[in-house]
DNA sequence: TCATATACTAAACACTGTTCAGTAACTTAG
DNA sequence: CTAAGTTACTGAACAGTGTTTAGTATATGA
């Protein structure tokens, strides 16, 4: 029955296709212009088509948000490498801020938007979500160990860590930080000083 | 001229009432759901009639998230009576928090969405955003001045402060603090203790 | 070859922000 | 007191959105 393989595989590729058109419209035109029927006409087919394949927009914005985090993720298990728990630490929060940055609309649709959210009656927990977290949970937890960190709640320093970068992160994005009125590059000079005076009053 | 001067006061008004109308529907229905036609229907008036008002839908956000303002001001301005500046910039992160965790909605209308932004190339200067960092700014430079603070970069402190209160609020209005798999009344109790950390590693 | 299943789409529905021609009421001038 | 003019408002339309459905070709299996 190879004919029923090729039509998975086909049915695969046209899913992928959508995702991957998706993705880059996302990045490129912003999710506010992001439309079913503009990424329609961007590989060529029918808006209707489009929901052969996805329930909603707002599950096609999960296989989105999935997506970005498999590139942010990625970049999480480069860092894995780093022996040094305090310097992966240091790394791990400078290359959130710096996807964030580089990346904002894929980085709006991973931790602002409410839409790709709403698919998780279904697949019960934001898994990719848990484990960026974890990632950083896990380290803040060996500097603690190693006494690197004042012993304490892991997980609340992991909370206001990532409360922190967020914070940077989406109050730059939605140009917040005009109020500095200073120069893009002097904000994310300010950003990256910030953080890292956080990290050397958390570390000892 | 009595006339005109009424007809002055009657325009006015229908501002204010369809500001209103809108402050309230932001906050009753969220963000998504307040359609020019839907204040429209509440104050009884075509949609059209809006638009003698505000130039588009961005200048009524704008003047709505003024109006939203003015309420997270007015509570800053009751913490001023603290002599401590100390106590008052404990009083102000807390503050800022509850306000953001009891008016979501609003909250999301001041500090992330872009659309009030827009309207800013008139207004030049987002003057209440200017305001209410200025509060936050101004007590952190005097916990300084009295010794309470670490000598150093008052702005960046005050950046960061506002950066840990704001991700803290927007990760748990996105819904992102799910990870955590708690009641909302333990997450709530978490970001408190987070603030409470952070104030407690920043004042001497 | 013929019936069936599959992949796709045109067209419609109900919504959105926005514009504009037209109307009805109020104000002013003669 | 009437006629002209100004003002405040609206109905209807336009272009866009997400989504559904009936229908059409094409490919498959008997």
């Amino acid at each position: 029955m190879g004919i029923a393989e090729r039509k998975e595989r086909d049915k695969q590729e046209m899913h992928e296709k959508i995702v991957q058109a998706a993705t880059r419209m996302f990045a490129e035109e912003g999710y506010e212009k992001t439309s079913i029927r503009g990424i329609a006409e961007r590989i060529e087919y029918s808006p209707a088509t489009i929901y052969l394949y996805f329930k909603d927009k707002d599950e096609l914005l999960y296989a989105v948000q999935e997506e970005a985090f498999k590139n942010l993720l990625g970049q999480f298990k480069e860092l894995a490498t780093i022996q040094d728990p305090v310097e992966r630490l240091r790394r791990l929060g400078f290359t959130y801020l710096e996807f964030a940055l580089k990346n904002p609309e894929h980085y709006t649709l991973m931790f602002v938007l409410n839409s790709p959210m709403r698919t998780m009656e279904e697949h019960a927990k934001w898994q990719t979500g848990v484990d960026t977290f974890g990632v950083l949970h896990q380290t803040i937890q060996q500097c603690m160990d190693i006494g690197r960190i004042k012993p304490g709640n892991s997980e609340l320093i992991s909370m206001s860590m990532w409360a922190l970068v967020h914070g940077l992160a989406t109050l730059n994005i939605s140009c917040r930080f005009q109020i500095f009125q200073r120069t893009d590059e002097e904000i994310r000079l300010m950003m990256l000083e910030s953080l890292r005076h956080t990290f050397d009053t958390l570390i000892l």
